[in-house]
DNA sequence: AATTAATGTGTTGTAAGTACATATTTGTAT
DNA sequence: ATACAAATATGTACTTACAACACATTAATT
């Protein structure tokens, strides 16, 4: 930035549209959900040529007057008309040649929403609920978005409560236990399951019971309401002892 | 991005200096080092106005052709004359008004050098290496910057081996022991803290003893050569059962 | 030769992680 | 109504990591 090279503003001033102000800045956003026991993923057609066939994240460049962070939630209540989402930036993608129509950094951000309660927009150009698994390939450089969104979302799963904003308020731990599965990839051993959960406490115990389902039904918990997120708020000041 | 909203090219050029290419994009470097006990910082006089005796950090606007990951090398080359360094990237900063000049975003950079190693640029300016302790107040919003990248730096120095970078080629399990301490701002037990680095297993013992120190000397390591990165890599699929 | 200051290591209790088995409840089919 | 199937619910023993803590040893200094 300037204040790094210490240009003064008139300075700034001059070379800025010469040399500097020709990178476009975008958001993407990696939004999950959870369907059928799968984890999904929001994606729509691209309609470059260049990636006919492939889907893309969805995205939009960013204006002038409204923060990153202001930009991704837009994309995400344009798309999904929720309102009071988890989103959650994760990394900026920067290379020369990302964008075949030009240099367009971009920054994704991955966000987690309840399947039942959004409403697609539902354009054209096969906006849909794809399962991230199947996908193998992606317009743009997006199928590396995707990853690295998974690999953050991985990482934070067993430390933050952030994957119930993937259930509906009031779930089974069996429904979350493979929840947790899909997300993670592996096969996890139910009593074990159960005692991590209740160490980290946090879910309430409703008093419930599943109804319609075609088995003995189990009991039904909600998140406690103090660990409702709608970013995750990292930790300013560490002071536990990280070691010894 | 214009994928999102799914613009033709030939669209997207329309509008794009128009309302788009407006904002400039940067990177900041968040530059660390290890000198008397002390985790510091590499910042520079602020000289806008706004900022008068205030320190920023080490930035610069990217190149139309330069990738994001080039351009936070770049400043780093150029400011502290090092090849090799570790460097990676924190988060992206995207206020509106985060920039008095005008709409300019930032993507931060942390980056781990011996200081032994580094011979600094000192132009004027003030450049020069500040305790990270003893900093309240700096130029933009590069506190919150120097604090995001600090708490990074935290979480990943008992899970990775990239403390190292900061220490000479050869050093005693003290040393070690006293940045983690310094990173981390709490007092470690030794006996603790040398079991926990030997199950790491990330040390070789050199069979050479500290010199010049006013006491008994101890024992002198260096870091397994398969640990060198220059980038934190991280774990593309993880596979390991995160959860029982 | 005595003192000082740091190195180097071991033990014990506690908490968490892992592997594994049995009894219980409900819905369904006969 | 009875038997069966399928999922809930829970406990124990073993192993590994974490935390608190004390003593003998080595080299430099006086």
């Amino acid at each position: 930035m300037a204040k790094g090279i210490n240009l003064k503003t008139a300075e700034l001033e001059k070379i800025s549209h010469l040399d500097y102000f020709n990178i476009a800045v975008s958001v993407d956003c990696v939004i999950f959900c959870y369907e059928n026991k799968e984890l999904k993923v929001l994606v729509i057609k691209s309609d470059l040529e260049e990636f006919s066939n492939l889907y893309s994240l969805l995205g939009d460049l960013v204006r002038l007057d409204e923060d990153l962070d202001t930009a991704s939630y837009r994309i995400l209540q344009e798309r999904t008309g929720m309102e009071d989402v988890y989103l959650e930036q994760v990394h900026t993608f920067g290379s020369v040649d990302r964008h075949p129509s030009g240099r367009v950094i971009t920054t994704a951000y991955y966000s987690l929403i309840d399947a039942k309660h959004q409403k697609l927009r539902l354009t054209n150009n096969d906006l849909h609920w794809h399962p991230v698994k199947n996908i193998k390939k992606m317009a743009f450089d997006h199928k590396a978005i995707l990853d690295t969104c998974l690999n953050r979302l991985r990482e934070q799963v067993m430390e933050h409560p952030v994957i119930f904003n993937l259930l509906p308020e009031k779930f089974s731990l069996r429904e979350l236990q493979e929840l947790y599965e899909a997300i993670l990839s592996v096969e996890l051993d139910r009593r074990n399951f159960r005692k991590k959960i209740a160490i980290k406490d946090w879910l309430v115990d409703l008093n419930e019971m599943e109804e319609d389902v075609p088995h003995r039904p189990g009991k039904l918990y909600k998140l406690k309401p103090e660990f409702k997120r709608k970013t995750l708020r990292r930790k300013t000041s560490n002071q536990r002892p990280l070691v010894a």
